[in-house]
DNA sequence: TATGAATGAGACTTCATTCAT
DNA sequence: TATGAATGAAGTCTCATTCAT
């Protein structure tokens, strides 16, 4: 028997990959710099990956399906949809807003090769199934829409992303945690829920 | 006249490059398909720009410049806190929310090789100072602090970038419009500022 | 039992390999490529060939071997001149022709991994030596010197081998039966053989 | 304005190139290996062909393309049949057999990427058109059909091909003239015409 | 100034062969 | 013996930039 497929080996390449194109850019990452950077040869990339789109492709839809799992399996233990909102914003969020590598990818380069839209949607819908009881008896949203609620979450998910990973890049002084903390109170004034 | 005409020539070099830019990247276009595209020879633009590079952050840096010189000059001749932010999202928004292309090498190859973040909270600051007299007065943002309010225009600026971009490169039926409303409401809910 | 399991094996390498490279060439035919379509692992090639060219010089020196084996053989048992060259064209021709993947590869990519023209050299005597006591007394080729049966027996043999190729390839309406047809009138024609 | 394309360039590439690929075959041949025999850089070749296979295409193409042609050109100031048949014999044939590196390529790798068929055809059309007068009143050639016209023409162009192609790669004694020499022998008998 | 051919470094990818298992 | 992951040299091709014209 020859050896079998290493997962650790993979692994490593999914990282190493994903810090370089998130610091560099897809385009300006080569193949040859992930493997210098994992301390593998160039051909080991291609016995794990079809090829540099496929890596891409791969970080982003294994990066969000394990993300989206794990929200599903919290979420699947808790009745009360403020409990659930706390989910969200005291753990889903913070371990997003902690990977600042995929976040980055996900914003820039994930686009055009990973369907990324259908992903932020298909979040958008669990989010929104899980805010609509709540929604329902706010006051502040008595006059807020269907599209009005799809702008919101498009808005604030991409926007709290957006803003960590620029706040990052720029070094200012705005911090993950002060986002959220906007985002919390956001949340307590126009849903009521104290988290 | 001579001078007109090279102008004109420099202008269809931005304007193919950025539509370019915007539909395939900024790594996957090359300086001949744009030459093509513009239908000029390729060394045309090496007589108006340095290199790529120069080409994506004159994009960039020029169209801030317009929009921000733009948005300046239309202050100036505005004394009401409350105007002001009419002006905003009445006609400032809407126009950068239609220059889609623009946003995209925004949110995506434009970082890391232009001072974007810079240029944001230039903008961030601007707003800022706006709103600052009604923010105070807000009941709804009574427990809002100074970097609540950093955080607020971050995530409200980007987010209703990144959504109008992501809702056209994904076919949503979500529009910019739709996008606005929202953030007419939210004001409204917020500053009490009616448009 | 275990010998001739691994001799099935390697006829099946053989046999893949020879319709592949005459399908695709032996350059663009990669060596697991070959081991896929044999549904064999890679290794198994090696067990059976030391490389790829060795494996090439295998398909032709074996198929070659076997053809003139097979030649002699039948040969051997038969006297008269007439029934040799019956012999030529009802059974070994037709055999030869029969196996499309091994003319290709003869007459491309053969050529320079093997010594195809010596094996030319020794059909050519061959059925030199069989046609010389007929030749001699035919009326027609009086005039043909020891070079110019030389020359006959390649154009013929190769033109034969070439046309019955470029007819399956080019989808021409040419049959491999109707190119013996035409070797059998000229045989006729020439040496008064009636077949 | 800058350079215009060199057809002289152009022109030593194909030669190269033509050398090469029938020297070692086109698999074996890099387009490095094409550049440095020309000695020009790399980047050289693309700005000519577009490719490796537009070489070998272009090669096949245009070498065929002038034959061709002049053989057409030389035929138009010719009446009788018999002349005809004379300029193959005494001025086309040689010529193609002359340069064998074409042969070789024609014959090898050449099938597969450009369509060697169709000008086999073209070709045999044309023969064929020249010699029906005159097979026509051939006795030795009473009994042949229209089929066995095909394959005659097939055999004999591909079979005296390749016989020179093969007598100089396996170094036989046979030479081209030997080769032209039994053809005029078989068309002296079979259709009656002397050269 | 205008042009586009020229250049060669470097990108992605393939693959024959080896060898740990 | 059997396996197929591992390897890195080598292949094809692209491209930003230069510069002869």
């Amino acid at each position: 028997m020859a050896r079998a497929l290493s997962g650790e080996k993979r692994q490593a390449i999914i990282e190493t990959a994903k810090r370089l194109f998130a610091e560099g850019g897809f385009g300006a990452t080569s193949v040859a710099d992930i493997a210098r950077a994992a301390e593998l040869p160039v051909g080991s990339i291609y016995t794990y990956f079809s090829g540099k789109e496929e890596l891409i492709r791969s970080i982003v839809d294994e990066g969000w399906a394990e993300l989206h799992g794990r929200l599903e399996d919290s979420l699947a233990g808790i009745e009360s949809p403020e409990d659930k909102i706390r989910l969200l914003l005291d753990t889903f969020l913070p371990e997003l807003l902690g990977d600042l590598d995929f976040i980055t990818i996900l914003l820039s380069e994930g686009i055009g090769f990973t369907r990324i839209e259908e992903k932020t949607q298909e979040l958008s819908a669990l989010i929104s199934s899980i805010m609509a009881p709540i929604a329902r008896d706010a006051p502040s949203l008595r006059n807020f829409s269907a599209t009005d609620m799809e702008a919101a979450l498009l808005v604030y998910f991409l926007g709290v992303l957006a803003a960590v990973r620029i706040s990052k890049s720029a070094n200012l002084s705005l911090t993950p945690a002060d986002v959220l903390a906007f985002l919390r109170l956001t949340i307590q004034n126009g849903l009521g829920v104290a988290t």
